[in-house]
DNA sequence: CGCCCATTTGAAAATAATCAATGGAAGTGG
DNA sequence: CCACTTCCATTGATTATTTTCAAATGGGCG
């Protein structure tokens, strides 16, 4: 990552804070701000006809939200936990991308991260069993904290709905990892991971 | 659609042909091409540690395929049938985009639909069952061509690594929509939805 | 201390995968 | 032109995984 091109942007946001479960924004709203997270963690989801939700995504510190929307943003977004973030004018982020390539530049490769994730995801969710895709997810979580102990901000019920899985699954899937001797679960939403390789040995691609 | 930014493009691209299976690039090759179907189709897909494989995505005529490269294409393409594509040198592009804010413009659009596209995909592989998987798929081509009747290029095992279902469940899937009279089946690659709102009732979002 | 809610665990049911066999169309060669 | 072969698709039976339904556990907070 460049010692960010987007570094200019942070003096045009503001910076704001949302509690637990509160909402940044609906789906269908007209998408006329991008955030970036400092702190905290932000879901985007859908609710669909059936009732059920899908979680698209979570976005953790340094992750920006919105680059997806043409005119209006296509799902919701709520503070999974207390967050804080950057609000950002999309139409100054825009003038500022005219501008200077360099900015331009970048948010380019920000979106070429997102499509590389969401193919990722899309292999996780078409060709994985329950147990794959939460060992997939931890090492994913631990690669971004850059370290073996993970913080899991979210409920089951959002890693759930995130891994197309029940929250039983995702239980019985973390019990069967504590078995198995892969992971040490501190509490609720701490755990570290003891055995990478085999918990890599879990993983398809 | 515009109509289209990207025509400035072609004078710089060269038109080429795939035969039915003929491969278009690796995953891991060096991505310095970019490519627009022009009749046919290409897929892109993965090949798992396991021998199973995963087809991220069909690309057909109007598609640009390669803008989620960085460095090397993350997946190989491989023509679905016989195809002919526009080959444009990357390096070109991106000088014409450059220079030309409409060409810029146009590319992030493509990207941000591309996007979309894989935000309802991961809908589909997480949260849909066999035959709302399918009647999903069905609707999507549907769409594209703009008519009821729609043409599958792709076999069965193709469908079924897109959609991660087996090719037998693909097919259970079409007979029983047959049976239940939205579709009607003129050959293996050849049907024609009957009961559009019927399909749709069968779609979550 | 006791309640509440998220999580875990257990048993039954449902969905899709796997294993196995049949059917049928396209292409080949006589 | 027709029989043969091959490949792909379909259908059937069984198995496996995950969901659903149900109950119990346990930690945090008033």
């Amino acid at each position: 990552m460049p010692a960010d091109a987007l570094a200019a942007l942070d003096r045009i946001g503001a910076v704001m804070t949302l509690r637990r479960d509160e909402r940044l924004f609906l789906a269908g709203d007209l998408a006329d701000c991008y955030f970036k997270v400092l702190k905290g963690a932000i879901r985007t989801c859908l609710v669909l006809t059936d009732g059920r939700r899908h979680v698209a995504d979570f976005f953790l510190p340094g992750d920006l939200i919105g680059l997806d929307a043409a005119e209006a943003y296509p799902v919701a977004a709520e503070a999974v936990v207390e967050t804080t973030l950057i609000r950002y004018s999309r139409r100054k982020v825009d003038a500022l991308a005219a501008a200077d390539p360099a900015i331009a530049q970048r948010l380019v490769e920000i979106m070429r991260a997102g499509l590389a994730a969401a193919r990722d995801h899309m292999l996780l969710l078409g060709h994985m069993t329950a147990i794959e895709r939460i060992a997939s997810f931890l090492l994913t979580l631990s690669d971004r904290a850059a370290q073996e102990r993970i913080s899991l901000p979210m409920n089951r019920t959002d890693i759930g709905d995130y891994l197309g899985l029940t929250i039983e699954t995702v239980s019985r899937a973390l019990s069967q990892l504590k078995i198995d001797g892969m992971i040490v679960q501190h509490n609720r939403h701490d755990l570290t991971i003891v055995d990478r390789a085999a918990l890599l040995g879990l993983t398809r691609p």
